[in-house]
DNA sequence: CCCGGATATCAAACCGCTTTGGGTAGTTTT
DNA sequence: AAAACTACCCAAAGCGGTTTGATATCCGGG
């Protein structure tokens, strides 16, 4: 059933019953109700291939995501936050366009997602420091929303937390502690967050005068081998930490093998406080 | 730059142009390959929303992910599989589109995407015993495929994996080792796979002559939390297990988590042995 | 009574591509 | 030399909606 057929049906004109169903003042209460019925009887809607067509919107929002080798664009955080965009671009209307390319091939994608105009805007997850895609997509006149910032955060739209902030609490909570080798396990630095988290970390740790330790500091894609192996070494090394500060819980869960495997148990040898902690699969409460 | 302007500025027709580009061999190669040359220089690329409409395929593949309260489906074997799936959707020109919509409302969803052809098929993953959204495609016309499968697995397509024999090779696996009092800890026992996985953990147990114990066998969805609770009750049950084997690798290190604080090793002291194994973030190998 | 202004509806243009159904040379058959 | 192909190219008709620019009717004001 397409919007000529019903309109045939009505006897009335495409016109009428385009204006009817999306809501135009111009059309009687009555007709509209007509309408109405009749689509919903013979289960209308209308084509979407057709509307985006006319309309010149293709009620569509793309998320690249760069296959590198690193684990760090298919963890579960941004699996989360994913699923969470779809929801809400559901919400409005909008559908969620989900790219998978090499990450060589991003900048191709984005030009073909601008040029092709399958999508109406993007999101750019995980910027480093001045990434490339913002000028780009600034170039391409491809709308963006940036999840992070980079830079001066100027210019463009862009949503994040206060990573730099949580990170100095956290230290400052383990400072009060009485907590002096506290440990960064952090993501990888070229990402703006990892960047801003060590900040706050170091900014902390200045303020109550005591020294970062370079061994006590790691940084790198967030597994849970690699927030093992950091762990590992570290309270295998000269001057092991009594508290660990972790980028990921996934890293956590890593550290957490670290110390049992050497009689520590966190809470009561050892403190830990990891951020993006709340995976459904993974409670932290029990 | 749309193909009538390129039509025009190559003095051609917009037939022409248009077969050049999809390859059609009533074209000179000659021509072929000005086109070719001046498509690329002006960084032409044909308007996917007109396309679908004229070629009436959306190019197109749906993903509808139920949010339920349950992890399963945000479950990061589900999340991995999305990204197979989008690389090879990439591979051969189609886009994948994510739907997320509340569980009440799938059948909804479906039916909409029949409608409104947005997309050409849908992928159904983690199918129920009888899963309502097989007839429900069925009667709807919209071709789809079936990531596992349920009753007789006859009517439609699917790809699964050999569920049933890994679960029962594993079994046998540990009952070689000498093993008897194995624990099971499953996923929810409505998807079929983890009814699969079950039956194979049984039939190698009745092979050998070995009682399944009721109090050995837990299933849910696949957290870390649900893998630490089960396999603390069982351990501090009166007849504890001296194995495990787990669906998930996330039930794993609920697993490691409860028999480290009962003092027990991996490998030494409990061997465990876990399915779906291999994410990205959770190597599995150090 | 005529005119301006709503109100409700319609025919047709348009979005940008694909595809159908010719047409025109030039070449080969008969 | 006419008939039958072939190789290339084109105009125009879709695809199924939205939107523009009329048209027809009715109503109140001057």
């Amino acid at each position: 059933m397409n919007l000529k057929e019903l309109a045939d049906s009505l006897n009335l004109s495409q016109t009428t019953v385009s204006r009817a169903l999306n809501g135009y003042p111009e059309v009687r209460e009555e007709t509209r109700s007509r309408v109405m019925a009749a689509a919903k009887a013979a289960n209308y809607a209308p084509n979407t291939r057709a509307r985006r067509l006319a309309t010149g919107r293709a009620m569509t929002i793309g998320h690249v995501i760069p296959l590198t080798g690193k684990a760090e664009m298919v963890n579960p955080i941004f699996a989360d936050f994913l699923i969470g965009a779809g929801e809400v671009y559901a919400r409005e209307g909008y559908d969620l366009l989900l790219s998978m390319v090499p990450e060589t091939d991003t900048e191709a994608a984005f030009r073909q997602l601008a040029a092709n105009g399958s999508v109406d805007g993007v999101m750019v997850q995980a910027p480093q420091e001045n990434d490339p895609r913002i000028a780009l997509l600034t170039e391409l006149g491809l709308p963006f929303l940036v999840h992070g910032r980079t830079g001066d955060a100027k210019g463009y739209s862009w949503l994040d937390i206060a990573n730099l902030r949580a990170f100095r609490r956290a230290t400052e909570f383990l400072l009060d502690l009485g907590h002096r080798r506290i440990a960064l396990i952090n993501g990888q630095e070229g990402f703006d967050f990892a960047r801003r988290r060590r900040r706050g970390f170091e900014e902390a740790l200045a303020e109550r005068g005591v020294q970062p330790l370079a061994h006590l500091m790691a940084a790198d894609a967030m597994t849970e081998g690699f927030g093992y192996l950091s762990a590992a070494t570290m309270l295998d090394g000269p001057e092991p930490p009594t508290a660990f500060l972790a980028s990921s819980v996934i890293i956590a869960i890593g550290i957490r093998r670290a110390a049992g495997e050497r009689g520590l148990r966190l809470g009561r040898d050892i403190s830990v406080i990891c951020h993006d902690d709340e995976l459904s699969y993974l409670n932290n409460d029990i």
